[in-house]
DNA sequence: GATAAATGGCCTGGACACAAGACCTTTTCT
DNA sequence: AGAAAAGGTCTTGTGTCCAGGCCATTTATC
């Protein structure tokens, strides 16, 4: 009885991340998120190990990777380190292309999952929310409308999202929120509008405006739809821009 | 840096779970939901070192763990194994408290999110449920109707909540449910009402029907609130077996 | 009752990832 | 020029896991 009959219970085989592949993903998210900002340096690598409690040779290995797909760039010296890339779209194409094509349907399935845990946190947040989680998105919305640079707009938007979840009460709910946007986003920016189609960013703007309100107002229907329809907006832009890049060989 | 409220070290301690914690939660997983019932035997070692694709110590680390708090039995000889204990209020209840005291407060946030995802899977079941989707929902609910056994009625229930994860249409969901029950339940049935409280039982009964009806008619708001409350409800039943648990040293 | 079969219990050896730390090379600041 | 700060490279030790064999126990079967 060498293969035979599957008892009951879909028993599949066991992943365990390594040390080395959880640390890159935590490292992408940090990048995604906004937390270090394209042309920025992250800490260095004595450092990193202590903060992650993890041995440096595991953190080369992670930044490895990062550098691999071109998320970052490393520079030597003493005020060497890992610089996150300026533009992922530039000499990264290639190496989106190769890491992102086989991941495609996890992805819109991923993409599709956000948006419906988004807006859950939305209509959760609108039934619970303090005055001290409407001041924090206050503060992002008005950071988001007056966001100069890309990068600017795309840490206020984080800090916007990360204060509706916040909002909802649930440090799991925030832990989820984080863990799907580290596997959505393979360590580019998350919010790729603004630069390609302002008027995509208008509309964001817009969105964030309404979804304030309806929290403030404590209409959780009207805050969860605007929500989802939100990240699906974000997730046909990713979409769009993940198709070009598969079909055009030579990135933008 | 208009966030300011964290210093861009935000990125705390690694921490990656050994394959023998994987498999053990697996296992608890499988218990929980049913594909093992109270008195049934677990695979094999040998088979489940395969079905799992992992070593036989480490399956034999992970049945160990199961084995010391009280989840299974082990016999030994030819028609030997681990067992699924009958009831895990009886020998259990020190050991559930041992492991459990610590994990309180996660677990209320834990019932409080598992609340949150279903009521969303059950919304996005409404609006997209297929007939296919519709007729296991409806199976489940007559198997549950007609449970003779409190054995039967959790494999129903199970089977019923997880056709409504199903008409929701995302496998990543299925996997996010399942993995919320996991971590909510340790290895103890899942829905405990029925021997405690047949009340209860009926009332789960009538938002079972209730929350078909929904989904059955589209009806996204009406199916995720009676999702959410039903979730809810679980949850008081839990939390109060779980607190009996802790404040009588005897256990039931 | 004797035997074979199926199971858990136990042991060894090796592969690999990771940790800890020392040391080298490159770059830049003083 | 020299010190400082960073990445690059080694070595060594350790813990986890895999592979496989053998033993001990119980039970089905003859």
């Amino acid at each position: 009885m060498l293969d035979g009959d599957r008892p009951p219970g879909a028993l599949g085989p066991v992943r365990v991340p390594s040390v080395a592949t959880e640390v890159a993903d935590r490292l992408m998210t940090a990048i995604a998120i906004g937390d270090y900002l394209p042309g920025e340096r992250l800490p260095g690598e004595r450092e990193l190990a202590a903060l992650l409690d993890v041995s440096r040779a595991t953190i080369r290995e992670a930044i490895g990777r990062l550098q691999a797909v071109g998320i970052v760039e490393i520079r030597r010296g003493r005020t060497g380190g890992a610089y996150v890339r300026t533009s992922w779209t530039e000499a990264t194409a290639p190496a989106v292309r190769r890491v992102l094509a086989p991941r495609w349907p996890e992805l819109e399935q991923l993409f599709d999952l956000r948006g419906l845990v988004e807006g859950m946190a939305a209509r959760a947040a609108a039934q619970r929310r303090t005055d001290e989680h409407l001041d924090a998105m206050g503060r992002a919305l008005d950071a988001y409308a007056g966001a100069a640079t890309l990068a600017e707009e795309q840490t206020a938007d984080g800090a916007f999202h990360a204060a509706v979840v916040a909002a909802a009460g649930n440090p799991q709910l925030d832990a989820l929120s984080r863990d799907l946007l580290t596997r959505v986003s393979l360590g580019f920016p998350v919010e790729p509008y603004g630069e390609d189609d302002p008027q995509a960013y208008r509309q964001a703007l817009g969105e964030h405006r309404a979804m304030y309100e309806a929290i403030r107002d404590g209409d959780a229907e009207r805050a969860g739809s605007i929500a989802e329809r939100h990240f699906t907006l974000t997730a046909d832009v990713m979409r769009a821009m993940l198709e070009r890049s598969l079909s055009d060989p030579r990135g933008t």
